[in-house]
DNA sequence: TTAGGTTTCG
């Protein structure tokens, strides 16, 4: 049922209309201008019997006359209704009626000199997200209250009665209107397509998520959200399975309202769309949302201030922008600052100062608070249209340790790398954000007398606390050191015992709290086998007590003098001390015929040992080892390493079937 | 159409 008789108030002929609706008189109307949040306000005078166009729609027009000036020759407009909407307002719409109507096209009217009203026409449906508000006398409305009387007005919105439905309940191939808590998402980024997209994960108290894929020419008609937590009223979205699970796409009519996940937070739904129903219902919805929320989604992003930056992690922040650069074709420079100071010392980009934008001014007032952020490939074209003193939110900024060829302190750097992958993006935030509101106080706080005395105190980290890595060092190691009970995914699934697991059929997912009680590879290296490309045999890698075995093996075998001493490497043999009498044999490989200095130097070698080669390994650049038969020298069993070079072994594995 | 969450390697 479309139609909702909203309130029935006694004498009043105030129209309740959302607050965020500015009125619009006629005479102001033109083609191309901005309608976005205006309202038409006007009596109907005049209406056309419902008919259906020629492809099926149902269409309804009626005449509005405007309340401004009823002298005025442009005081009458024609409203064309298309669809849905014209059924419904032909069933409840009466001449002398109040009407009034958000989310209207203004198209030129063709209509105009022959019928002497207004030269636009409106056009309204519920596609375009257009809403009507009507108000009537009751005893003129068709479905009469009962306890109406004659002094009573009402008060009715054809907009259509939404209904929501739970992300359990989502069937492939549906268009459907919802509600969920964000989980995850990437800011609206630009597409390799035409449109930019915005990709959102969504959860709600079903404890199902639902990946929507979202796209739009204009990046505003995008959900505005900001963090995780933020909570969302999708319209029209259009549901289809892909890799065996819902996910949402936007459909025409797509449209969003964003809130603030914080229970408590004031309820102000960030839109761009024209026009929006929101009532005490939906405002219930969210209030509801947010304390379910608050208990089964973990909203502590990676959120940083500069003070508390952690090499080597990822972070989002918050800040205002202070200066930008191009930099060449595939990045782009960021100056920001958050009014805190980042521990570390941090990099400079070089830029020429021609292309270095912002105030020079401020760019040297904040120059020890700014840091640099450098952008790359698909941010690129975003991070060049923001504009100076915006304040953004940065996702996913990697602080990267790293030091330069002529500087033996190690630095921070920040990139905000190519791709998308874990929401890196980034975010322009409104003024009346409340982060932003936070954030500006503190900036507005800030003492920059104090910062610029920091100059000296930078000079000394840069030539004392940093001057080796040690402090670095070891803050790093504590950053390394996170404790593994911290679990910041997948928190809107509850536990589940391992013995329940056990006894259910797969695939399900699960959410286990358990002790560990092995694991396997044990080893690292023995995460890597060795795989015999003929007949598809993995193999371990053998550690050092296998590859001591390998060579004591083919120790047996003396080497073989005949073999010694080629055109192409010259060899020396010996006999050991102890009481084995082993023979060990080297053999120098020739480089043009001519004989190398060790450490560029290949050599064979028989009869070693583990800690023998080894050592060989430490002095010469390439280790094969061999052993003879009686016409050749060849290589030992192939699942030991044929080569030997530094630390790295290389492996020519080939299964023992082959031998 | 685009992307379809699961960090670059500059």
């Amino acid at each position: 049922m479309p139609v909702q008789l909203l309130k029935i108030m006694k004498e009043q002929s105030e129209t309740p209309l959302p607050s965020h609706l500015q009125k619009e008189d006629l005479k102001d109307l033109q083609e191309g201008s901005d309608h976005t949040n205006k309202y038409i306000q006007g009596i109907v005078v005049l209406s056309y019997p419902l008919t259906k166009l020629g492809d099926g729609t149902d269409f309804f027009k009626i005449v509005l006359q405007g309340l401004d000036d009823s002298c005025s020759r442009i005081n009458s407009i024609n409203i064309l209704i298309y669809g849905k909407m014209a059924e419904d307002c032909a069933k409840v719409i009466r001449h002398g009626d109040t009407f009034i109507v958000a989310g209207y096209k203004v198209i030129k009217s063709p209509t105009a000199r022959e019928d002497g009203r207004h030269g636009c026409h409106l056009e309204v449906s519920e596609e375009d997200g257009s809403a009507i508000y009507c108000l009537q006398f009751c005893n003129q409305i068709y479905t009469k209250p009962r306890t109406a009387t004659a002094s009573e007005t009402a008060f009715v919105s054809i907009a259509p009665k939404y209904v929501y439905t739970p992300l359990n309940q989502l069937k492939d191939g549906t268009i459907v209107n919802l509600y969920g808590v964000v989980k995850f998402f990437k800011p609206p980024y630009v597409s390799k397509g035409t449109d930019y997209c915005s990709v959102v994960t969504l959860v709600d108290p079903s404890n199902v998520k639902l990946t929507c894929t979202l796209f739009n020419g204009n990046p505003d008609s995008l959900p505005k959200i900001y963090k995780v937590g933020d909570i969302v009223r999708f319209h029209r979205i259009k549901i289809r399975e892909y890799n065996g699970q819902m996910q949402g796409i936007t459909s025409g009519g797509f449209a969003s309202l964003t809130f603030d996940g914080t229970v408590g937070a004031p309820v102000v739904p960030r839109t761009s769309s024209k026009v929006y129903t929101f009532m005490d219902e939906e405002h219930k919805t969210i209030e509801e949302l947010r304390v379910w929320a608050a208990s089964n989604i973990s909203i502590s992003g990676p959120a940083a201030k500069l003070s508390s930056v952690q090499p080597m992690l990822f972070f989002d922040l918050t800040c205002q922008l202070v200066g930008k650069a191009k930099v060449d074709g595939s990045s782009f420079l960021l100056k920001v600052w958050d009014g805190t100071k980042c521990p570390y010392p941090t990099w400079r980009v070089p830029v020429e100062a021609k292309d270095l934008e912002g105030e020079r001014v401020l760019l040297h007032q904040l120059r020890n608070l700014m840091v640099d952020i450098l952008v790359y490939d698909n941010h690129v074209q975003l991070a060049k249209s923001l504009k100076i003193g915006s304040f953004l939110r940065i996702y996913s900024i990697h602080a990267k340790q790293a030091s330069a060829d002529n500087e033996n302190v190690s630095h921070i750097e920040f990139h905000l790398h190519g791709g998308t992958c874990y929401g890196r993006g980034i975010g322009v935030l409104p003024e009346n954000n409340s982060d932003v509101k936070e954030l500006k106080t503190f900036l507005e706080s800030v003492d920059l007398a104090d910062s610029q005395n920091m100059e000296s105190m930078s000079s000394v980290e840069l030539d004392g606390t940093f001057s080796d890595f040690t402090d670095l060092e070891s803050h790093l190691q504590r950053c390394q050191q996170l404790p593994v009970t911290v679990l910041t995914d997948h928190q809107d699934l509850n536990n589940t015992e391992l013995k329940t697991i056990m006894n259910s059929t797969a695939p399900q997912q699960y959410r286990i709290r358990a002790k560990l009680r092995t694991y396997k590879p044990q080893k690292l290296h023995q995460s890597v086998k060795l795989h015999c490309s003929k007949c598809n045999s993995l193999q371990e890698v053998p550690d050092g007590d296998v590859f001591d075995f390998i060579l004591q093996r083919s120790a047996i075998t003396d080497p073989n003098p005949e073999l010694h001493n080629t055109s192409w490497y010259d060899s020396v043999m010996w006999t050991t001390q102890d009481q084995k009498q082993r023979k060990i044999a080297i053999h120098f490989v020739r480089h043009d015929e001519m004989l190398r200095q060790p450490e560029d130097t290949l050599l064979m070698i028989e009869g070693g040992t583990l800690k023998e080669v080894w050592k060989l390994t430490k002095r010469f650049k390439c280790v094969i080892p061999v052993r003879s038969t009686e016409v050749d020298l060849e290589l030992l069993d192939l699942s030991a390493p044929f080569l030997l070079q530094g630390n790295v072994k290389y492996y020519g594995y080939g299964c023992l079937q082959l031998f």
